[in-house]
DNA sequence: GTCTATATGTAGACTGCCTATAGGTAGACA
DNA sequence: TGTCTACCTATAGGCAGTCTACATATAGAC
C-alpha cells in the first residue's frame, strides 16, 4: 500500500477504530491491521501525532491507566469526534465516488 | 474536497483521462473536471508538474503542437505508462476496499 | 485598449506521513 | 544474572507531492 494514499484519510480510520470502544494507541494499530486483513501497517509515528492532534482538534480524549504496571493512554471519541466521522464517512463515499468514476476505464467524452 | 485526499491519486487520475486520447495540460484539466461532475478542480500548479514528472518517468510522452496560433504540448500515454495505468487501478480497487471496509460502520473485533 | 478565455510554466509554502531513534515495563528462558 | 521478545508511548527530522501565487503569452470579443 502507497503510503502517500493514506495522506488526508488517516483522521477517518483512527476515528472509525474508536467508534465501537475506546482504545490505547498500540491497540488501534492492531486494530487497523485486524480490520484491514493485514493491509493496514500504520507505524508508530504516524500514529501518536495523529492521536494528539485530534486530541487538540477536540475529536478525542485521553486518559491514562495503567494495566498490568503498564501505562497507557486510552482514547475515545468525544461528542464532536462522532459527529466528525459522520463527516468523514460522507467525505470518503464522495471522494471514491469521484475518483473511482474518472478511473473507470473506457470513457470518452465526445467519440 | 480536500486537497490531501489526491496525494498519491493524482497520477492515476491524470493516466486515466490520457487512456482513450492525447490531451494538453489544460484539456486534462477540463476533463477531469467534466468526468468527476465538477468535483475535482485541479490547479496548474499541480499538473504541470505532475506531467513532466510523468513523462521523467517514462510513463508518457509529449509533443509540442501549434493550434489556432496557440502552442500546446500535447502528452500520451507509452507502454509502460498504460501498464502502469493497469496497476493504478488494481491499486485503486484495493485502496478503496481497505479504507471502505475499515470505514464502515459498526464493526467490533469480539463483540 | 481592455477584458476574458486559452495555455504553459516555476518558486516557495505547507502539511502530514514516514524513518529512525529514544525510553521504559513485563515475562520467558537460559 | 543477563538477554530476548512483546508491549507501550513518544519525538525529531526527512521527504514528497499538492497548493498558492505569480509570470508570461496569444486570440477574440467588445
Amino acid at each position: 500500500m502507497n503510503p502517500d494514499a493514506l495522506r488526508g484519510h488517516m483522521d477517518a480510520l483512527l476515528l472509525s477504530v474508536l467508534e465501537g470502544e475506546p482504545l490505547h494507541g498500540y491497540a488501534i494499530i492492531e486494530a487497523l491491521q485486524a480490520r484491514s486483513g493485514g493491509a493496514l501497517n500504520v507505524p508508530t509515528g504516524t500514529v501518536y501525532p495523529a492521536l494528539r492532534r485530534l486530541e487538540r482538534i477536540g475529536y478525542l480524549a485521553s486518559e491514562w491507566a495503567t494495566v498490568g504496571g503498564r501505562k497507557r493512554r486510552t482514547y475515545r471519541l468525544t461528542d464532536a469526534g462522532r459527529k466528525q466521522l459522520e463527516g468523514e464517512r460522507s467525505a470518503w463515499a464522495e471522494f471514491a465516488s469521484v475518483i473511482g468514476g474518472v478511473l473507470r476505464p473506457g470513457i470518452r467524452q465526445s467519440g
